[in-house]
DNA sequence: AAAATTTTTAACTTCCTAGTTCAATTAAAA
DNA sequence: TTTTAATTGAACTAGGAAGTTAAAAATTTT
């Protein structure tokens, strides 16, 4: 029924075969088409034209839309957080340590926001897709750790003050650095580009990093 | 061409047109779709299922899904902003002014999911349909006019430090109290309900106000 | 050499969904 | 009383988008 296949210049020349590159570029698309237009939004055609290959090997690996969003967010999350594996604090006293870590998360969800808006289209879901992911649990553990230690110290040198629990102090550092990606457009449509400015952005950053440092410090702490 | 209608039990029977009425219960209905499903996840013939009225009417009165969409976001922003002018600080020494303020915006984000998730999708679209609304820009100046007032006169009786930018000082205000409501979801998902149990929200709200205090009043501040 | 996997291509199906159309009827406004 | 606006309801259209199918060929593995 089907006519024979054209030969699209692959055939006889030498062409290797590689699985993981072409899911990998897959999942590089879909990644910024989810991103930009959701799960609903995000069309698969429109996944496929932008893919080295066709809507058809999307098929092949991932079988369906549900799927492939799946597998996009757990990718999105674990390359970021290759990139947070680089912070190294443990030479730095307690209060410094959490000054660059508040920095660096800052910095790091600015320059993710395709990642930053893959978590949003997640939470419009109610989280549905990363509650079923075995493979994201773990990756955030990790986050709190980094700060149970930075708290320990901070305590142990009377720094700072008694009582602080680490899931709480990454959701205060989360909520300023991720806030500052996620609504950017509509607080910039109404209240101007200002704060997004190169200035802008220095300025919050600082005093992100101020306002969590003044939080947890002793009252007659060093700083 | 088409049959007789049938008497669907209002004919005869007196019934009044209520075309504003009508209206509401479209955007009341559509608002909480929108909300929950997104723009492209939301369904015409879903919303009009869950009105007192039919599909039908959806169309005469407002055309097509996105001008639906962009009166639903209106009429989220401005039932919003009615419940918010409700709070009077004139009487209030300023960094009580601001405790209030602090944990009043965060009480009010939380009872408010709808519209937080309806600022959250129009974020994932880069606030379009925020921009072209000429109702919602006039209503975001009070917020800052607000604030504006409290840092005067903080500066002015010495507990604030001088400098303090209100835009900047509302972003603040506004992403603990925001990222508290739209990534819940995810936030519980990778550490926990703990934060979002009775006790936890408590905490955080009152550590909010802590935070943004901490941040506004002088070193040598009464606090 | 045989078997299994990967890749190609485009048409096709099937379902879903936004948006339309019809004629009629009632309510309100002029 | 005339005219305009509001309302009903269901069938219909037209397009879009997810997912499928076919057979074949090239590559890789066993």
């Amino acid at each position: 029924m089907n006519k024979p296949l054209k030969d699209s210049g692959k055939t006889k020349s030498g062409w290797k075969q590689n699985p993981e590159a072409v899911q990998q570029d897959i999942l590089r698309v879909a990644t910024t088409e989810f991103a930009e237009h959701g799960l609903s939004g995000a069309r698969i055609d429109e996944i496929a034209a932008k893919t080295k290959t066709s809507k058809r090997m999307i098929y092949y690996y991932f079988g369906d839309k549900e799927t492939l969003y799946a597998r996009a967010l757990e990718s999105a999350y674990a390359k970021v957080r290759e990139g947070e594996g680089k912070l190294d604090l443990a030479g730095l006293p307690p209060d410094e340590a959490l000054a660059r870590l508040v920095a660096f998360t800052f910095d790091h969800h600015r320059k993710n926001p395709d990642f930053i808006r893959m978590v949003m289209i997640e939470n419009v879901h109610h989280a549905d897709y990363l509650s079923q992911s075995k493979v994201i649990r773990g990756l955030n553990v990790a986050a709190i750790d980094k700060l149970t230690e930075i708290i320990r110290r901070g305590e142990a040198a009377g720094t700072f003050r008694p009582g602080l629990d680490p899931t709480e102090l990454h959701w205060q550092i989360s909520a300023l650095s991720f806030f500052n990606v996620s609504n950017k457009p509509t607080f910039s449509a109404l209240f101007g580009k200002a704060l997004y400015s190169r200035a802008g952005q220095t300025a919050l950053r600082d005093h992100a990093v101020e306002m969590i440092l003044r939080y947890v410090c002793d009252r007659e702490g060093t700083r």
